[in-house]
DNA sequence: GGGATTGTTGACCGATCGGTCAAGTCTGCG
DNA sequence: CGCAGACTTGACCGATCGGTCAACAATCCC
């Protein structure tokens, strides 16, 4: 895939990146051939290594674009917000509607995240949101209003937290996103404990 | 491997299976063969076809008593216990102390969690898992000693936070144990919030 | 028109993998 | 000893997969 491509050849790039999430996420990415990709798109095996130097490289280039697109639509949704708690909880409902909205790459992150080959690029998209997280913590800490405790085990809580919930009850059971984000953000801020 | 096996079967299952649990921890199950399997071992390829009928059958196997190994543990800890938070706590910190002393088995089961052949089993391993949770939560509830919501959801909560703190801190950074179940039943019990 | 560049085709290649099997070895036991 | 059945061997098979390539079509621009 040399050098320039035209606005037909981004276009089909895209196409392959697309039908490429969809088969992915239905049969997984090493039961989906590169042959099942271009049959699917109907055109010749030549056009997928005229774009794409190795189906590695295609799925890599996706994990960090739809990484890229969730973490600015996070940014979004946080706007101008002056309290850090709001910010967090913004960032909780941006994530469990994007994911609601993009389902296929749950599985495919799953997948990603398991996998010596691309393990790298989701540590580093995990870096990246963690450390989005610890600056509305730390912000939250000095204000008070959040438990002076290490801001990135805390970050991590939440990650967690939000990760699980979202595979239960977005992915598994296509629940609205509002009641799981109420579920998330309350555990997050008040744990179990009952009263106060 | 129909019918019957001597203690000298067993032994052989249990090495193939050893033997394949720490190749497909080191670089995965789809590019460990089973020809690696068994020359790691130092056998021939039928080995492995006299014990188990096919390599997926090994890794269910290993899945369903690894789940059940880390199970008994958390019962033992847990022992006898009356207060159901404490139960809660003491089910967290076994988990850890298990995954830290089976840290091979982490990776493998991120990736069948992500496969659809063996989801299944993973699917009814944490079913399993939450069944125990949410018991100890009811008693929580009923005793006002936990908040009074949803108790599946507390639980899916929890095993988010237990999951990605044990990912995080026990297999990336071998942390040690104390430290992290500290981080996790204090931000389960409490969450983010600041004073009380 | 015509040449350069981009885009497309699909047969083909080498490698690998899961799984089979006919043949042979070891072990316990009557 | 001798036999039955547990166990082992490793060459082999069919299938699949990622990737290549020579040939060809479409498009752009002078």
């Amino acid at each position: 895939m040399r050098s320039k491509l035209t606005q037909r050849g981004k276009d089909r790039r895209e196409q392959l990146i697309a039908c490429a999430a969809r088969l992915f996420a239905e049969r997984g990415y090493h039961p989906t051939s590169v042959s099942d990709i271009v049959e699917d798109l109907g055109v010749g095996k030549g056009v997928f290594y005229w774009y794409f130097s190795s189906k590695e490289e295609l799925l890599t280039e996706l994990l960090k674009s739809s990484n890229h697109d969730l973490r600015v639509r996070q940014q979004l949704a946080i706007g101008e917000e002056p309290d850090p708690v709001r910010r967090i909880e913004l960032g909780i409902r941006a994530s469990l509607t994007w994911f609601q909205e993009h389902r296929d790459y749950f599985a495919i992150i799953a997948f990603a995240a398991a996998d010596e080959t691309f393990a790298p690029v989701l540590q580093r998209n995990r870096e990246i949101a963690i450390a989005d997280t610890i600056r509305h913590l730390k912000d939250g800490i000095v204000e008070g209003r959040i438990t002076d405790q290490d801001p990135e085990g805390l970050a991590h809580a939440i990650h967690g937290v939000v990760s699980e919930l979202t595979r239960h009850y977005i992915i598994e059971r296509g629940e609205p996103v509002d009641r799981v984000a109420d579920l998330a953000v309350a555990f997050c801020l008040d744990g179990l404990t009952n009263g106060r």
